[in-house]
DNA sequence: CAATGTGAAACGCTTCACAGCG
DNA sequence: CGCTGTGAAGCGTTTCACATTG
């Protein structure tokens, strides 16, 4: 009985739920890290800005991970939540573009930790393609087929200009990815069975410029 | 009777319409500067993955920008957005970190496009200080009072590593930034009356591949 | 007694359906 | 007739309040 039992994860959990998992579970990270063997619902929402009530309620749609006048143990929730986020799976990715932001994301030492990992890289630029960063070699953006029979691929992150962005998408699905994390400046199409993601670094100052003209504190 | 009236923004807009005016306005400029001056709702959703119905709302809040059997002027839509959002003022902006993401931040063009500029740069290492990237010198984050002083950029970017971010945030504060984008994967504690807002790029590919693994597809 | 787990209430956002307009 | 603007209904999420537990 010393272990928790984890809820079937058929038991669809709310959209909102699954974006606080990723970060409960970075902040339980640095909890453990720092010493703390159990947290309270309040501490953790304290420190990522939710109630207390929430952080229960969120945990509660897979299991029974507290003790009530204890709180939860780390270990167990971060084990957990990794379980229920598939982050024990190795994921190799693909990165269309080897700009400026292109090379500092193939330098960035923060996925690892997390099992992701850029295998290859792809441009149009005949200057780009052919060298190597952080030894991953740029391949033509024509050959992504090729090299995705051998890389394996499931993700591709695009980081080229706007303008270019479609047709990365376009490629990175002929590879066969399931998933595009886009960086361009442009919403992208594709085929309804690909999952997308939308980073656009201009927009999130954007945001930022509102919430501090209207004074809109915190989150 | 041409021009359309804006409400006073005293009117609260949901946080939710706020984020997705961003969008509006990027995919706006993309179909004017493609020729089409007008769009409708139906088109606008359908290129950003929203219903019609959301579209029309989420002006509606603002004032009667839509012509019945015509649908928007992209000119007049853009301009209102504009002004809604804060986007015709300009935003000096501090960095806090010059490693890889920090340089990759300092080269990226799309910032400068939407009136945000990153005016100087900060970094604890005697190695980065000093150096010049793209125009902007590195002085140590000591100095960021003083450089605050003359420069007086209003938001600052944080591209620490997670150890240094707390830190790096707490001098931001004291140089007198009223909004902070964190990239730093930590949660950071900062004043009540202070923004801020974080893009952590792990947890971006994190929540992509549960999307892919649970069969989510769309956004 | 400090903390969880959880129905029920409250809230905010999205979708629906349709009147109204050019 | 195509498309907007908008109350009203519907839905998902958050907060509340409290019984419950080690």
């Amino acid at each position: 009985m010393a272990t928790s039992k984890t809820k079937t994860l058929s038991t669809e959990a709310p959209k909102a739920v699954v974006t606080r998992l990723s970060l409960y579970l970075r902040e339980l990270q640095h909890i453990h890290h720092q010493g703390d063997e159990t947290v309270s619902s309040t501490q953790l929402g304290g420190r990522l800005g939710f109630s207390d009530a929430q952080v229960r309620k969120d945990f509660a749609y897979f299991g029974q991970f507290g003790r009530p006048g204890i709180g939860y143990r780390c270990e167990e929730l971060i084990a957990a939540i990794r379980t229920i986020m598939g982050a024990d799976l190795n994921w190799p990715i693909a990165l269309v573009g080897a700009g400026n932001l292109g090379r500092a994301l193939l330098r960035y030492k923060g996925f690892s930790e997390r099992r992701f990992q850029i295998v290859s890289a792809f441009d149009t630029d005949p200057e780009k393609v052919g060298s190597q960063i952080e030894g991953v070699s740029v391949h033509p953006l024509d050959a992504i087929e090729t090299v995705a029979a051998k890389e394996k691929f499931r993700l591709g992150i695009i980081a080229t200009p706007a303008e270019s962005a479609q047709h990365a998408a376009d490629r990175l699905v002929a590879a066969g990815v399931s998933g595009v994390l886009n960086f361009a400046p442009v919403a992208i199409n594709l085929p309804e069975n690909i999952c997308t993601a939308e980073v656009d670094l201009a927009i999130e100052l954007e945001q930022l410029s509102f919430a501090v003209v209207n004074q809109l504190s915190e989150k």
